[in-house]
RNA sequence: GGCUGGAUGGCAGAGUGGUCAUGCAGCGGACUGCAACUCCGUGUACGCCGGUUCGAUUCCGACUCCAGCCUCCA
């Protein structure tokens, strides 16, 4: 029985679909004006996480998520790069797009752009003017009046009282309240913008998501997710904007993501405290930026650090040692064990990663024995270990790939370290053990480790 | 200040009213020419103070500290 943890309610609760065995699901995206740092990529990895894990289990996901291509910050980069934002916003999602693949991160069924859906946009405004739930200003801004949305901060337990008082100073005199926020925001001379019924402008940061949503999977649709910092005001504004064109609940289940912070401080654009992908994945093995993402609940924070990744590495190595050490079965003969039982009710229980790891780190011992011990079950205790992690997109490459990894320019070639392993063969057998060591000891120079067994001597190369 | 979470062994990180998390690191042993991999064994862990209970790390209350949101940020 699947139970998600919703923000709405603060509480874990028992899925229940809209429609029997369907999964629609929402979940912001990213604002592409830079390359996507760390922060992103546990968002991206969680949901895909989620999105496989629920598809392996049979559920029919359809999973949209957004790409902001148009605010202020991307019309500001552009400005300062001198190209337009076009070419910024075109850049950044070729980057995301590479980024997430190398990650092993699925692309979503549908990514809508905000450029895309004006049309939809304007329709949503102008049927929030209708209804009276906005109002256009003199100064070409379309805003949202918060105060006629009766559920408004029902999200993240905001009181309107609470949020008058607390207003930062707000100089925008065009609003009728300093809660009221903008759906339609007039362009000014030069900025790329669109025609509407007020006039040359661009949408509201908000009401992309609610329009888009609306065109992809309906008025009402079941998971709603985003990064830590959306629920307010962003989920929030989200949820008034769509209640009130469509008349109806918009999103039954919202999710979160925790943040990834850097010693005590949350990583993020503003406090410059971040690592983008790349830079990471120029050190890492992107299964290790994974499973690193995915050792820790994806609501909890994560702490980045060195360590932590180097743990991740030596913790995948585990796995690949195992999997090196016997040749997967085609398909997994069933086999009397509870490992996929124990596995899916980690993952069933608000896609408990850490504990569902737990159960995988069981079975490889379970496995280790079993090849130890001449055991006939290895080969199929092996498929039902690529299988289980598979569900969540780990171990998927070849153990040889992983342990071996691609050669640096400074490194040996495979060819020079198999030449060398020859001749450290040849030496044992001669029990020229002096000369066995040499070698070897010239090999783990360069990093590279060997491993002696009855079929021979395999290596890999220590990160 | 308001709203959310959190505080677990050397580190990371699950979980539970009474018996095992798991991984990394460490220590002892096996395997090995020596190693590596692997296996076996090995740790008086649950912020602080009260309460409930036969029994609390787990439930309740107070306290301390930490983080996220309340402003663009995943």
């Amino acid at each position: 029985m699947l139970h998600i943890y919703n923000t709405l309610t603060n509480s874990k609760t028992i899925f229940t679909p809209i429609e029997p065995g369907k999964i629609r699901m929402y979940v912001c995206g990213v604002t592409v004006y830079d390359l996507c740092h760390i922060g992103h990529a546990r968002v991206m990895v969680a949901f895909d996480v989620m999105t496989r894990y629920l598809r392996a289990r049979g559920w029919d996901v359809d999973y949209v998520r957004n790409i902001t291509d148009v605010d202020d910050k991307i019309i500001r980069r552009a400005a300062e790069n001198n190209e337009t934002v076009d070419q910024l916003t075109e850049r950044m999602i070729a980057a995301m797009h590479e980024d997430e693949a190398r990650l092993n991160v699925l692309r979503p069924d549908q990514e809508p752009k905000a450029t895309a859906h004006i049309d939809d946009i304007v329709n949503m405004v102008q049927t929030l003017i209708d209804k009276g739930y906005a109002y256009a200003a003199d100064n070409g801004d379309v805003y949202y009046r918060v105060e006629k949305f009766e559920n408004y901060g029902r999200l993240t337990n905001k009181v309107l009282e609470d949020l008058r008082s607390g207003a930062r100073v707000e100089v925008e005199e065009a609003k009728e309240s300093p809660l009221d926020f903008v759906l339609w925001k007039s362009a000014k001379p030069g900025e790329v913008s669109w025609e509407s019924p007020w006039g040359a402008g661009r949408p509201g940061w908000h009401i992309e998501c609610s329009a888009m949503s609306k065109c992809c999977l309906g008025d009402t649709f079941d998971i709603h997710g985003g990064g830590p910092d959306l629920p307010f005001p962003h989920h929030e504004n989200e949820i008034a904007q769509s209640e009130a064109a469509n008349g109806c609940t918009y999103a039954h289940y919202w999710v979160h993501a925790g943040p990834v912070r850097m010693g005590k401080e949350k990583m993020s654009k503003s406090l410059g405290n971040f690592f983008t992908i790349r830079d990471v994945l120029q050190h890492y093995n992107p299964e290790v930026v994974r499973y690193f993402l995915s050792s820790v609940h994806y609501r909890s924070y994560i702490d980045y650090s060195e360590d932590s990744l180097k743990e991740a590495q030596s913790a995948l190595e585990r796995f690949y040692q195992a999997l090196a050490s016997v040749e997967a079965a085609e398909s997994g003969a069933a086999l009397d064990n509870d490992f996929e039982l124990r596995f899916c009710e980690a993952m069933d229980d608000d896609f408990n990663t850490p504990r569902a790891l737990a159960v995988l780190f069981e079975l490889v011992s379970e496995l280790n024995k079993a090849v130890r011990e001449g055991c006939g079950d290895a080969p199929q205790l092996a498929a039902q270990l690529k299988r289980l992690a598979g569900m969540i997109g780990l171990l998927e490459q070849s153990p040889q790939a992983f342990l071996q990894g691609e050669s640096g320019a400074d490194d040996l070639s495979a060819e020079e370290i198999e030449r060398l392993i020859e001749q450290r063969n040849q030496a044992r057998k001669d029990k020229n053990f002096a000369e066995a060591d040499r070698v070897r000891d010239v090999l783990a120079d360069k990093g590279i480790v060997l491993k002696d067994s009855r079929e021979g001597t395999g290596w890999y190369r220590e990160h």
